[in-house]
RNA sequence: AGGCACGUAGCUCAGGGGGAGAGCGCUACCUUGACACGGUAGAAGUCGGCGGUUCAAAACCGCCCGUGCCUACCA
């Protein structure tokens, strides 16, 4: 037969595409609700619109891909969602910047013409990272994908947003929360980010009433004093007693405020006395309440001092801060300045210290929703893995706060609340009212705060299915099996799925989580634009291929640890795919004549080579299996790794080479072609997961295959392949042409030249292995002349090793240095020495032999005999060699 | 402040109560009929420190040191 062989090298870039395309365009990855076999599902953190394919996306699809790709081989029905979010804040920003180089703003542009614009930006770059996911050969169901601002997923919005509400689940109140002065928005206390920064604690002194005395208070933030109601102290501090009850005098507003008891206040931070602002700090805020003290707000939207701050009017926060510390030092009311570190929160899209805000707003009630969470992972309804994350999502569960949902800007879904501008009656409705439900005014306006973007990707795992329709998609594939995800959005998104999945349909969202590492650079650090420190993904596929980059963050994706990404490490890997691709190009190159109806399969005398090679293969493929199974991917890459390059190309070829070279045996040259394209082939479905382009492209080019290897079943394991006698036997081979390989190198002798080789054994069956694999040792450590014998001669002048029961002499007349070899005999019995000085401390210690189980004293005992046996030989060695030394 | 990881060969990291491992790098030799993105061999580690449990600890426990991360309302 004509057999296309390959070209010299795998050139990534010139088959990617084209399988891509192939794959695709076949529907291989549709999943089919009339497919009745087992299914298996997952739905893809949808990455936001705005993105560019980046290390982590990289990382979550590809251990996402090779599930799917394993599981759709292995005959499940799979079902892979993909889809992105909308973004909110994230979104409005990038096209809001847009706009901005054109001089538009979006105020100028209205609500409705800036979310139109917004759509068609949309349009035109909202698809770029679906595409850079295909390019790295995510096998989703491309043709189901979804966007959170989808007519569908808006409604499931919708539905659950009137539903909570209805239950009071959802309330709307006037409660501290964070604001953002740049994005002019809400956000919740999970999408602020906490950062140790260096600031200045100011003492301030607080004139009493009617007195020549002063209260000092402690603080980081002297602008919101404008905006002070009281003061607090402990009530327990006897310092400040007296104080109780009394009143100071604010300074610049002049006004007079109590001074009041509050358990809060720590003795012994700063003064003692704090100064209450309960419209801009939590604490203060609860303390407001718990005094009935009045809130002040001092600040507008925008971060500027508004009309309660007096004289600092208008003045931006930080400025303002200045001007104020610099009057009290004017007024000699500044006690004193402290370098003081501490947290300050930021905004999690524009980095915006973030100003703590007394604001009317939107909130989940959670505590209902966690519990029955919290239940699901206890009673492994869900299991995270690793479990290790467990402690953290009860750690936050239990301690969970209510979820500010409502957001000030224009890009989301609008929050289904009217408020009637008569009588002020507040209507939530899944339909648009028409008229106010109590008075029936039709003067009625909508809410215009739209909702937090995790509110709807809460609900991805069933909004994208259909639901609240009841859909054939969410019978066959909710729950979902599985969802992989990075530990930074573990509460963001999953626990809200879970809470939400619970709450609506009944039943947990996914059965598993896999919570993978974060890829960080190689100095450990996450890599972000500012630190200039990214690598692009897209830039490593171009150079290295997207199997090499895929097989790279599967072999690093342990378990529990952070991925410190290297471009050498990727080299390597394309230095694998290389070698598969060589091994598929040999075995073609030597399969002419190979027909598969020649092969009798029931009659075949297999080599000892072939079932060693199968028995490893079986292991191989049930260890692989077994490493998918548990998402232990660096377990599969590493495993497959070493059996490809190491078992198969370094034993399994080279021991084969001379039955295919031999055209004079066509029965042994056909079965060994079939065994090899055999190995190869579930060699290639093997890897398929981890590299599906090189594999689909080999597989293309086989003789033993057919359609695509997506569809293609994937390998099982048979347990009658395994066989331990062919392994032990196939040990001993190698382990001897080490050995003869090893002289050889020590020795220098070089690779051309024939030595000649005695191989001694009194073994009557190690004899017979001998024997049986004469021409493997002497083609594998390049001998040309090898006498096995049972009778003991003398070798003199010849270099020795000792494998088992097996002496190796290698005569090295002439070539050998006899003092080199007595060297190196000395360094292998010293290291046998020190070996047996450490058992037989062991064998002598009562205590182990009476209380370690009898298998390991067993294994002791017999290594002892095999080390002394084998000392002796070496010493043999090296008494000839200096017997040899004296001669001369 | 609390919590969670991690500290194993020059580098990046697996492993895990009874033999210290891999990849890259390094050294020497080799264009041997798939592959120099290759082959063969080699050097290299007190498994962070100190205690404890155990017949046996790099692994389990405690403390300490170092690194990273997460959570938190002491102004």
């Amino acid at each position: 037969m004509a057999v296309e062989v390959l070209e010299k090298g795998y050139d990534p870039a010139k088959v990617e595409d084209k399988w891509s395309g192939y794959w695709i365009n076949n529907g291989f990855f549709k999943a089919d609700v009339n497919d009745l076999r087992k299914t298996f599902s997952i739905v893809i953190p949808p990455p936001n619109v705005t993105g560019s394919l980046h290390m982590g996306h990289a990382l979550n699809n590809t251990l996402q891909d090779i599930l799917a790709r394993f599981k759709r081989m292995d005959g499940f029905n799979v079902l892979w969602m993909p889809g992105t979010d909308h973004a909110g804040i994230a979104t409005q920003n990038v096209v809001e910047r847009e706009l901005a180089q054109k001089g538009i703003s979006r105020h100028s542009l209205g609500r409705e013409k800036f979310i139109e614009h917004i759509w068609k930006w949309r349009e035109e770059f909202g698809g770029i990272i679906i595409n850079q996911l295909k390019k790295l050969g995510a096998s989703c169901d491309w043709s189901r994908e979804r966007f959170t601002m989808d007519e569908g997923l808006s409604r499931a919005v919708r539905e659950v947003f009137v539903e909570l509400y209805h239950e009071k689940l959802i309330y709307r109140g006037d409660y501290i929360i964070n604001w953002c002065p740049r994005c002019q928005t809400a956000l919740s206390d999970l999408e602020v980010e906490h950062e140790e920064t260096e600031g200045y604690l100011y003492y301030l002194k607080y004139p009493l009433y009617n007195s020549k005395k002063f209260v000092v208070v402690a603080t980081t933030r002297p602008e919101t004093m404008l905006g002070d109601t009281a003061v607090a102290v402990n009530p327990n501090d006897e310092r400040y007693k007296k104080l109780i009850g009394k009143t100071a005098v604010l300074p610049v507003m002049g006004r007079e405020i109590p001074v009041i008891a509050d358990e809060y206040v720590n003795k012994d931070f700063g003064t003692g006395a704090v100064k209450v602002t309960p419209a801009h700090d939590v604490n203060d805020f609860e303390m407001g309440l718990r005094h009935n003290l009045e809130a002040i707000r001092v600040m507008d939207v925008d971060g500027r001092m508004n009309d309660n701050a007096g004289p600092y009017r208008g003045l931006d926060r930080f400025r303002c801060r200045k001007e104020i510390i610099e009057e009290f030092q004017k007024n000699g009311t500044l006690k004193k300045r402290e370098n003081y570190s501490h947290n300050i929160g930021h905004c999690y899209r524009c980095k915006m210290v973030i100003e703590p805000t007394l604001s009317k707003q939107w909130f989940v009630k959670v505590k209902p929703l966690a519990e029955p969470a919290v239940e699901a992972v206890k009673d492994s309804r869900v299991r995270i893995i690793p479990v290790s994350w467990e402690k953290t999502y009860f750690e936050w569960m239990n301690n969970i706060r209510d979820w500010c949902i409502s957001r000030q800007i224009w890009w989301g879904h609008r929050i289904p609340a009217w408020y009637c501008n008569d009588c002020g009656e507040v209507i939530v409705s899944k339909e648009d009212p028409t008229q106010c439900a109590k008075c029936m005014s039709s003067n009625i306006s909508q809410e215009t705060d739209v909702l937090d973007t995790w509110f709807s990707s809460a609900l991805w795992p069933f909004s994208t299915m259909g639901w609240p329709e009841h859909t054939r998609e969410l019978e066959l594939f909710y729950p979902t099996s599985v969802l992989v995800t990075g530990f930074d959005i573990l509460f963001f998104w999953v626990a809200r799925m879970i809470m939400m999945g619970i709450k609506f349909m009944g039943k947990v969202p996914f059965n598993d989580v896999y919570i993978h590492a974060l890829v960080r650079d190689i100095e450990g650090k996450k890599m972000s634009k500012s630190k200039g420190n990214v690598i692009d993904p897209l830039v490593i596929i171009e150079k290295y291929g997207a199997d090499a980059f895929r097989f790279t963050l599967a072999a690093f994706a342990a378990q529990g640890r952070d991925i410190k990404l290297s471009e050498e490490r990727i080299g390597g890997y394309r230095n694998f795919a290389n070698k598969v691709w060589n091994a598929s190009r040999f075995s073609l190159m030597n399969i002419e004549g190979y027909d598969e109806n020649l092969i009798d399969k029931d009659r075949i005398d297999y080599t000892l080579s072939d079932k060693w090679i199968m028995s490893r293969l079986n292991r191989a493929i049930e260890q692989t299996r077994d490493a998918l199974e548990n998402y232990r991917f660096n377990d599969g890459a590493h495993l497959l790794y070493q059996f490809v390059w190491h078992e198969f190309c370094d034993w399994y070829i080279e021991l084969i080479k001379p039955y295919l070279f031999d055209k004079a045996d066509s029965n042994l040259r056909l079965n060994t072609q079939h065994v090899l394209l055999g190995v190869l082939n579930t060699v290639l479905c093997l890897l398929h997961p981890f590299m599906p382009f090189i594999t689909e492209e080999i597989w293309s080019k086989l003789p033993n295959s057919e359609g695509s290897i997506t569809v293609h079943q994937y390998p099982k394991s048979d347990s009658n392949l395994i066989d331990e006698k062919a392994e032990a036997e196939m040990n001993l081979i190698i382990d001897i042409v080490g050995n003869i390989r090893n002289v050889r190198g020590e020795m220098n002798i070089p690779p051309a030249t024939q030595v000649e080789t005695f191989l001694y054994t009194e073994d009557r069956e190690t004899y017979d292995k001998l024997e049986r694999n004469k021409d493997h040792i002497k083609n594998l450590a390049r001998i040309g002349n090898l006498s096995i014998s049972s009778n003991k001669k003398e070798y003199k002048s010849s270099a020795t090793a000792v494998v088992d029961k097996v002496e190796i002499f290698v005569p090295l007349k002439g070539i050998i240095d006899f003092y080199e070899e007595e060297k190196r005999l000395k360094k292998e019995s010293d290291k046998i020495e020190k070996k047996l000085m450490l058992l037989n401390k062991k064998l002598s210690n009562e205590d182990f032999l009476s209380k370690a189980p009898p298998h390991v004293i067993e294994d002791e005992r017999i290594e002892n005999i095999n080390l002394i046996e084998k000392k002796r030989k070496f010493e043999e060695g090296i008494q000839r060699m200096q017997a040899l030394q004296r001669e001369r």
